[in-house]
RNA sequence: GCGCGCCUAGCUCAGUUGGUUAGAGCAUCUCGUUUACACCGAGAGGGUCGAGGGUUCGAAUCCCCCGGCGCGCACCA
């Protein structure tokens, strides 16, 4: 073994620990027995780096692989990265920007802007998966997998169809969330809703009007195509069914129907609402109903897919920006007083999460996919299947159901499913997997015409092209969710082979992964993405394998500054996890994101925490070095046997923190578990034991069984520093990472013991206390007399208590009389006096005696009346009372002997 | 509007079926060149568990209500 170093230096480590653990070929399942666990990286996205919260999910990803590795299971880690489609493109084309680009589709092309992304893409890819090893993280590089690349795609297109075939997947035509900044279209989970201050408008169409509606869209009004009343407002009810037509300056008079709408509210406002179909979802709604009642209204789009108003809100408004028409509107109104009432209000509008503009709503053809169809052949529909997933199980099967930590989650998901909607996938920027739908026609020109041209001759949808002429591909892209989605098995070799729609090969050559590993054992992920991602794997898995994606979710929370702010590059919080290694280690950045988290919380992430984390690290370092000085290693592995009352303390603690920590992370309770160990590592075995073992002597048997579990215990929390320790002592031969799991031991009596030992403790502490309060040189030795019947456990505990507490003399007197040269306390019945030869403070020595004596009464008279009181002795359990009236019994004597002494004190 | 989470020492947090005089880490103060570690050791101070009410023999823990902070969902024009 060579010379370890006074302090543990990562860099001197980490590298080359890395690479021994790749090339053992153990990140590798294939290479491994017992029963198989899978967990699949949730693939960062290649907009960039990796950042703090990616740090924290590998450390817990890591850890459980780690973890269950040891337990000698057959673990997979599937790492990958995603594609993020909108996110990536958005991230090129504002970096294009930023160039001089000003328009960057119109001045590459589809063609040439996509090749850019790519290049993007690929150099930040491979800029994440290098740091996903600086972290450590345990995976299998050999089914590397992306989002984008020739397997996922395949499995998108297998997926689009056969959603297609089932009639799932469908086009239609429907107002949809558009951002203009993004020119595309989102999901009703990337809207953002913020709040701002907005004004509500109140006013007629015209003087003729019979109804003032309100709103705060004003320019709309110009689509306005009906006004809703609720069907039991009298108010308005001999207006239902009429038909007015009114000039507000649109190119074409307003035709507005009063229709009956049991959605309006009679009380808000003047129970009535101006309905625009075109740009409002819930008008929209309307319309649809009004057609299916065979009493329809019009559409009339006025805001078009530059946030401009159309040709259609009439020469006045062309051209204007929403803002400019509804000013301009509002002049209007009010310059032919028809405005009734200006109010300031608070409103949500929903924004883009991704480029930040308000969303407009716009009719447009797009495709969807249907949550509330039946699903061909299994009578339910894909909102069933979501709901099935995390209560009754699929199909009823309690196997196939999702366990969600924390809890709380599930409900979360239940309601969101309640009111969920189809889903738009089909996206109008380039970056992504295209729609694989062809259509053969000739007065097909572009995406934007889709919405106007209605019906094509031929719809083909496939997996790859359509034979024949004429055809062209949708070019719309898939939202980037939908291969997310597949995430759990498009990784595992799906769809097979054999599959019966499929008719490419695939180029997996592990064709049993899907069935050895699939559902994944544990996932985890960010609370945040709980909609966009989870419910779209448990969709997808549930729907193509009839299965769920995984066994258990785990939802971490956020990362925040310390003053709770989210990290972010923009209010320059932000923090590297690459420097965070680069200055402490990736241990140490393991640690501090770990420690202090709870399932589905958020937690502070502060420079003294790495700064801990750090030390931590180091201390463990330095228990190894001074074990190995200490004790002559060897590489047995038999349970020692405990001579002296610090063995069986030691052995006993190590074994319960064996079982906490074991429990613990079993229940994903991963800071807790840590910190059960670090208080076993720290305080128990460093602080106590180690200082011990310099005193009695014959460690060696127990130091080398508890350094290697100690090792294994803090290897999935700190894999490089327990792994560099382990050849240090052990030699390169076997690595750390397949070792086994600490199994629990049988030790006789460790109930008994411990509190035996605690009880030395006390009275080492105790004696330290006394020299600190009385300023007694560290190196002065003092003399200590014990007044007990039962010297026993002092006897063979009595090196340990004259080394530690520094005494030159430990006396047994069973009849001692305290006198003015010593002090005295009460530990356990049993009384101590410390000699201070003559150094005590009479007066000083009263009022402290006396202190402890004012602290005890209190208690005494509260334990007194706790068990005078006969509805406690009579319903509290038997174990309790007597708990208490022990505490009684010994309180009190404790308080005669203080007493006394306080009387011995002249 | 509906729902969820949080509030415990100066700071960050434990407190796992209600039962020691409520704990830890960091920070603070005192002391220390005891050869594993100053990235350390020893000791100390510091809390009416957000406010109030209730249930109970007993509440930081369960219930109600209020306040503060954070978050989610929602078609209130």
């Amino acid at each position: 073994m060579s010379e370890m170093p006074k302090s543990y230096d990562p860099k001197l480590y980490e590298d080359s620990i890395y690479k021994q653990w790749e090339e053992s070929g153990f990140f590798n399942p294939d290479n491994l027995n017992g029963e198989p666990y899978s967990i699949m990286m949730p693939p960062p996205n290649v907009t960039g780096v990796l950042h703090l919260g990616h740090a924290l999910e590998n450390a817990l990803l890591d850890t459980m692989a780690r973890y269950q590795r040891m337990l000698g299971k057959k673990v997979l880690l599937v790492p990958g990265t995603d594609h993020a489609a909108l996110p990536t493109q958005a991230k090129v084309e504002k970096l294009l920007m930023q160039e001089g680009i000003k328009n960057p589709r119109q001045e590459f092309g589809r063609e040439k802007l996509v090749e850019k992304i790519k290049e993007f893409a690929e150099n930040s890819k491979s800029t994440i998966l290098s740091q996903v090893k600086k972290m450590g993280t345990s995976c299998d590089w050999s089914r590397l997998a992306y989002t984008f690349d020739e397997d996922r795609s395949k499995a998108v297109n297998e997926m689009f169809k056969r959603m297609y075939d089932d009639g799932l997947i469908y086009r239609g035509y429907r107002v949809v969330n558009w951002s203009v900044t993004g020119q595309s279209t989102c999901s009703d989970d990337e809207v953002v809703h913020v709040e701002r201050a907005a004004k509500l408008y109140t006013f007629k169409y015209n003087k003729d009007f019979p109804i003032t509606i309100a709103t705060t869209r004003p320019e709309t009004k110009l689509g306005d195509t009906a006004v809703a009343v609720n069907p039991k407002d009298d108010r308005y009810q001999k207006y239902v069914g009429k038909t007015y037509h009114i000039d507000v300056g649109a190119a074409k008079l307003l035709e507005i129907k009063i229709i009956a709408d049991d959605g309006v509210e009679m009380n808000f406002g003047t129970g009535a609402l101006g309905v625009t179909p075109a740009h409002s979802p819930i008008d929209f709604e309307m319309y649809e109903k009004q057609k299916a009642k065979g009493d329809p209204i019009g559409i009339v789009p006025v805001i078009g897919l530059d946030g401009k108003m159309t040709e259609a809100a009439g020469k006045n408004y062309q051209g204007l920006t929403v803002e400019v028409a509804r000013e301009k509107f509002v002049q209007w109104l009010k310059a032919n007083n028809l405005l009734e009432k200006e109010e300031e209000i608070v409103q949500n509008v929903g924004t883009s999460d991704r480029f930040g503009d308000v969303i407009e709503a716009i009719p447009m053809t797009q495709w969807w996919l249907n949550m509330r169809q039946e699903i061909p052949g299994r009578s339910k529909s894909l909102k069933d299947l979501l709901r099935e997933a995390v209560t009754t199980g699929l199909e009823n099967n309690p196997e196939q159901t999702v366990y969600i930590t924390p809890d709380r989650f599930k409900k979360l998901y239940l309601d969101r499913i309640d009111n969920l909607r189809d889903w738009c996938l089909s996206r109008q920027i380039w970056w992504g997997h295209r729609i694989p739908v062809w259509y053969r026609s000739t007065s097909f020109d572009s995406a934007r015409d889709k919405s106007l041209t209605a019906g094509h001759e031929e719809i083909f949808c496939g997996t790859t092209d359509p034979k024949g002429d004429g055809w062209e591909q949708d070019p719309d892209t898939l939202d980037t969710w939908f291969s997310s989605g597949l995430w759990t098995f498009s990784t595992l070799g799906w769809p097979p082979r054999q599959a019966p729609s499929t008719w490419f090969e695939t180029s997996r050559d592990k064709p049993n992964d899907l069935e050895t590993f699939h559902p994944t054992s544990w996932i985890q992920m960010g609370y945040e993405i709980r909609d966009l991602w989870m419910l779209r794997m448990i969709l997808m898995s549930s729907y193509a394998l009839k299965q769920i994606p995984f066994k258990n979710v785990y939802f971490h929370g956020m990362l925040r500054d310390e003053s709770g702010k989210k990290f972010s590059k923009s209010s320059g919080n932000n923090i590297d996890p690459l420097d965070v290694i680069q200055h402490y280690g990736t241990d140490a950045l393991r640690w501090s994101v770990l420690s202090g988290i709870a399932p589905g919380n958020d937690s502070k992430f502060y420079e003294e925490k790495i700064v801990g984390a750090r030390n931590l690290v180091n201390k463990l370092w330095n228990i190894a070095r001074f074990i190995s000085t200490t004790a002559k290693i060897t590489t047995s592995n038999s349970i020692p046997t405990a001579v002296t009352l610090s063995d069986q303390w030691i052995l006993a603690r190590l074994n319960e923190t064996v079982k906490t920590v074991t429990e613990n992370i079993e229940k994903y309770n991963f800071s807790y578990a840590g910190e059960a160990l670090r208080d076993f590592t720290w305080n128990d075995l460093a602080d106590w034991y180690l200082e011990i073992a310099k005193i009695e002597s014959k460690k060696d048997e127990i130091l080398n069984y508890i350094l290697p579990t100690l090792l294994k215990l803090w290897h999935p929390y700190m894999p490089f520093v327990t792994e560099a320790i382990w050849q240090e002592m052990f030699g390169g031969e076997k690595m750390l990472m397949v070792e086994k799991w600490p199994a629990l031991f049988d030790i006789a009596a460790s109930n008994v013991v411990q509190p035996d030992f605690t009880i030395i403790q006390s009275i080492i502490t105790a004696i330290r206390a006394v020299r600190a309060e009385h300023k007694i040189e560290p190196a002065k030795k003092i003399s200590v007399t014990v007044k007990t019947s039962d010297k026993k456990l002092f006897v063979a505990n009595e090196e340990v208590i004259i080394g530690l507490a520094r005494l030159d003399n430990l006396v047994f007197d069973a009849g001692y009389q305290k006198n003015n040269s010593t002090v005295g306390f009460v530990i356990a019945g049993m009384e101590i006096f410390v000699d201070l030869s003559g150094a005590v403070d009479v007066v000083k020595e009263r009022e402290q005696l006396q202190n402890e004596i004012s602290r005890i009464e209190p208690y005494i008279e509260s334990l007194e009346k706790k068990l005078s009181n006969q509805e406690f002795t009579q319903n509290a359990p038997a174990e309790v009372v007597e708990a208490e009236q022990k505490k009684l019994n010994e309180a009190k004597e404790k308080l005669a002997k203080l007493i006394n002494q306080q009387k011995q004190l002249l």
